[in-house]
DNA sequence: TCTGGGGTCCTAGGACCC
DNA sequence: TCTGGGGTCCTAGGACCC
């Protein structure tokens, strides 16, 4: 039996730009930066091939953009529109797929693994899905193919702009010798820069240490792996699917440093707002919430405090976020930024509805009990009685407060 | 050159429990 | 009374991604 997984990473070529082009066709070809304006406070959001040729690139603060491209055309962009785009996209996907996982708004992963029949080989399904995207909705993309996540990854990185690459199962390593290690996801300007350190400048170089390991840990390993074609958890990784947020925050950087209280206070107000409403909106609720602090110097503090009972109120959130502010901030010390965070979360209807649900939950706490049972035998587990009186215990690890027999 | 905003994942130490 | 090992939770910080 086959089982190679056929992985599809797709990436829309200059996503922002692209759609700003559609609103206004006079901009094509043009310099044109997306993230705000020359001389404000921020980076590169995305930035067009004209104006990379000035040396522009995301993430490059927007007032050095400003002084390699002038005449450039600086935009704040319209994120709404480009969620309404990456929904387009997502449609379109789809129908090629039924395991897509959107890894944010302008880039993808599809399990196309089994859909040969339906669609034909790789490289024929990924070219009907590549003028799919032109036909449909006027936009470039590239489309990396591997047996992994990664090798798709770095395969649709290849490819760009505008272009399809398929690295056969096997030929991973010969494929990717050449290539830096910064064109590995992972490794950023920091890895890098201890691998540069160490003598390793190429997936090859890679390859050709055992001490991996030892220098970096068990990253060392995954890395080494990677270089490999292969994902963490080896050959065959995590599905392809669209998991449930982990977290949800939102932050601000205010134009000019500021030790006002008021401006604090009230920037704290908005955010803790922002947040609330977002949780209540999917129906969620935290348990831990994260005040985050930036000073003028850049120095950075996050501060968090995790409640008994989740919430989603704004006035709960909101005394919690002003204590942690009011224990930390240095008094009179400028302010850069303030940033609200929550996380632990908990849908409501989990701790309140238990009875409604339960079968769900039973039949989760009985296959985890089964689990445990597998490992340590019949007798190492018992399922809590005091189900209803303990909600505390029942968090997504332990949903029906079961523990395990101590080892002595 | 002065460094956004929204996320995920990892590490490491200490508290606490058995 | 001391010792220790394993597991989980919590907090802080940091690398990395788009």
């Amino acid at each position: 039996m086959d089982t190679t997984r056929i992985i599809f990473h797709l990436d829309m070529d200059a996503f922002f730009v692209s759609v700003e082009e559609l609103l206004d066709p006079s901009l094509k070809g043009k310099p044109v930066i997306v993230g705000g304006a020359k001389d404000q406070r921020g980076v590169v959001a995305a930035a067009s091939y004209a104006a990379r040729k000035f040396g522009v690139h995301s993430a490059m603060p927007l007032r050095t953009a400003a002084k390699l491209c002038p005449d450039g055309i600086y935009l704040d962009g319209h994120m709404e529109l480009y969620r309404e785009y990456s929904g387009k996209v997502h449609d379109i996907l789809c129908r090629f797929s039924p395991k897509v996982e959107m890894a944010s708004v302008d880039e993808a992963y599809l399990d196309m693994t089994g859909t040969a029949r339906l669609l034909g080989p790789p490289l024929k399904a990924a070219h009907e899905l590549h003028d799919a995207m032109g036909r449909e909705l006027n936009l470039n993309c590239s489309i990396g193919i591997g047996s992994a996540r990664v090798v798709a990854k770095i395969a649709s990185d290849l490819a760009k702009p505008n272009g399809v690459l398929f690295v056969q199962p096997g030929h991973e390593v010969q494929m990717f010798a050449g290539l830096p290690v910064r064109k590995m996801p992972g490794i950023g300007k920091v890895t890098e820069a201890r691998l540069h350190e160490l003598g390793i400048r190429t997936f090859a170089d890679l390859h050709a240490r055992q001490d991996l390991e030892h220098e970096f840990g068990a990253y060392g390993s995954a890395m080494a792996g990677k270089a490999r074609g292969e994902d963490a958890g080896g050959w065959f990784d995590e599905e392809i699917g669209e998991s449930a947020p982990k977290s949800i925050s939102h932050e601000h950087t205010f134009g000019e440093d500021t030790a006002d209280i008021q401006v604090l206070e009230t920037t704290l107000a908005r955010l803790t707002e922002m947040v609330a409403r977002r949780l209540r909106e999917q129906k969620f609720e935290a348990r831990t919430l994260q005040l985050k602090l930036r000073y003028s110097d850049f120095h950075t503090i996050t501060r968090a405090h995790s409640l008994p009972e989740p919430t989603s109120s704004d006035h709960a959130i909101l005394s919690n976020i002003r204590s942690l502010f009011h224990d930390n901030w240095k008094k009179g010390a400028r302010v850069r930024l303030l940033g609200v965070h929550v996380s632990g979360f908990d849908s409501p209807g989990s701790t309140v509805s238990f009875d409604f649900d339960g079968a769900e939950r039973w039949k989760q706490a009985l296959s985890a009990a089964d689990r445990l049972r597998d490992k340590y035998g019949e007798s190492a587990v018992h399922i809590g009685s005091a189900l209803k009186a303990n909600i505390r215990e029942r968090t997504h690890e332990n949903p029906a407060g079961i523990r395990g027999k101590q080892k002595e």
